[in-house]
DNA sequence: GTGAAAGCGCTAACAA
DNA sequence: TTGTTAGCGCTTTCAC
């Protein structure tokens, strides 16, 4: 395929007079070299046109300085913000990434797993699919001491770090924010439990009755695969209800703006008769009229976090087995639930 | 860091009493193995859990399986789409994907090109950055005879492959459609001229003008960077200009949809006072009210057909060396633009 | 149809 | 401070 031969450091090494050895040390900065004899080698080798191979040396050294990815999907705002911040860090520290998805399904997840294990990436950064009912599939990475960091989408696995949000609190405030605007009969559209994201907000929000001593309702709420066809349905579900909940917090922000716009298309006044909450503070929540309150998540800073917490796990195993990062999380107040002008501190920007 | 030693074909060959040459054949289903012997090998190999290490064969066959990906940002609609569309492709040819983003900089993207030409991808899939001048830097690839293959934002360089839609029709397309809802001075928010897709999305508004003996008014072209924040602007600068103008077709979504929120925040009403038709079909052109006249972009299609192309170069460097290949795409009319029920073919879904 | 043997280019233990 | 040497695990030519 490549045309001419490529330069190698015995090339260079004869070139010089020297023993290829001297030439790999000075190429890596070693410390036991002369200044003058790196400097040179290093001119020569640049000058000759060569080039370290990778799976040489990766041969050797048993490590490949490559971090696979597993996202549930690439084309959501925060997962790409995630890997554009993995990315930063990983290529700042010379690592490759090699990026795979679920497609929100197990079946895959695991797929995706093993191609990757089998790519001998020297760690993995996951965010678990939808669906995703146990951590088996990681097992063949334990068995040889791979290290595994999830972030957003985690689950207890062999002490295995985890980089998230408070979701809990998250859902509070955002459930406890529609109380104190008024509302009493609060939906809650939410994801598949099996996922921390959706069951911890699910469970900040109950607690946020039960705070308020709002009486919990379980037809109030509605367990969906999040998707903007699903706020539809969701919608037109509230609608039929009577009397009909004048409070709805969504577990992210693409059902809560579908929910926004089948309720305006039906004329249904937003926050006055229904109002909305949602997660992740997606560029679209300040484009939807009203526009959409929403808890701002730090999808850049999570990826960034994730992937230094895992070079640091593959650099040294030994690094400090820190469980759980939490980053900080805001209630983002909008229109879509804001009632009355409140002395609230917090901006509606 | 790996803890227990890796089973080889040696081990393999050595628990079946035969060669490593054998084991290696068998698993790379050569002709000239015995079916049986295939079979038992096989059997063997995957229960003492043997795992072809990648490095070892590179490092012989010269080839690395793995392609490189430029492009310009990861977080938006249009490229995330693209990459998913990449990932499905090369994932099924059994190649791994190394993702790099240039931020929009030539600079960056010279050593992006670098670094991944340092990895030795087999091929690399482009898109350009925003202000790039020159294809020096691909020079490296094409000395080695490494296919790349440039998609959406692309350049003439030594006859490589391009995915692109026809810029200049859909350009055309969207202006004309403008001027038959009875705009006459018609704002056009580009981006950098370099690019093929502001340049011809441009050449496109210009040409509509002229078949409509509309004069051309370099006052009426504002070039910017195409951010959200540029909408704004634009939208503020328009709003200046006496007599106001009564169209704007906007190079990007991101940007129309700003300036639609911007004037609406005016109290200028969009179509009537305004119409406005942006680029790209992104989700949040169905939000923003009202929602965007756009230009549908198959971001998946030019991202499959792109790695498609570029693993049958690789395979073949002989294979067909069609120089562009150009997508449909379409018009979607809706509210931002629409003033008047026509007899229109297209639907405003 | 199968085996022997020579590397691919690099690194690291050991020697000097 | 530098050199020698023995592989890392796989593929492939040549031989049988």
């Amino acid at each position: 395929m490549k045309s001419s031969r490529e330069v190698t450091i015995y090339d260079v090494a004869k070139a010089l007079n020297i023993s290829p050895s001297t030439v790999s040390r000075a190429l890596k900065d070693h410390p036991q070299i002369k200044k003058e004899t790196k400097k040179k080698i290093r001119a020569v080798a640049s000058e000759m046109g060569y080039q370290r191979n990778k799976f040489a040396s990766n041969l050797r050294q048993k490590h490949t300085y490559t971090i696979g990815v597993v996202v549930p999907k690439l084309n959501s705002f925060f997962m790409a913000t995630a890997i554009a911040g993995i990315e930063k860090i990983t290529a700042h520290n010379g690592y490759g990434l090699i990026i795979s998805q679920s497609q929100e399904s197990w079946r895959k997840e695991i797929s995706c797993v093993s191609t990757l294990f089998n790519s001998r990436v020297d760690g993995l950064l996951v965010s678990l699919a939808f669906d995703t009912k146990n951590m088996n599939h990681f097992d063949i990475l334990f068995k040889k001491d791979i290290p595994v960091v999830f972030f957003d989408r985690v689950a207890d696995c062999h002490g295995c770090m985890s980089i998230v949000i408070d979701n809990f609190k998250a859902g509070y405030e955002a459930t406890t924010h529609l109380i104190e605007q008024g509302c009493r009969k609060i939906v809650h559209l939410g994801g598949n439990l099996l996922r921390n994201v959706y069951s911890e907000r699910f469970r900040g929000y109950k607690q946020a009755l039960a705070d308020n001593k709002i009486e919990f309702d379980q037809d109030l709420v509605v367990i969906t695969d999040m998707s903007g066809q699903a706020g539809i349905d969701t919608a037109q579900k509230i609608m039929k209800m009577k009397p009909r909940p004048d409070g709805i917090f969504t577990a992210n922000d693409t059902s809560a703006v579908a929910t926004i716009v089948e309720f305006e298309k039906a004329g249904i006044s937003i926050p006055d008769e229904i109002a909305v909450v949602g997660f992740n503070n997606e560029p679209i929540s300040q484009v939807v009229k009203p526009n959409l309150t929403t808890v701002d998540y730090p999808a850049r800073d999570i990826g960034e976090i994730a992937a230094a917490s895992l070079i640091s796990k593959i650099k040294d195993s030994e690094s400090a087995n820190l469980s759980t990062i939490v980053l900080k999380h805001t209630l983002i107040v909008r229109n879509s639930s804001q009632r009355a002008k409140l002395n609230n501190s917090k901006s509606a920007r």
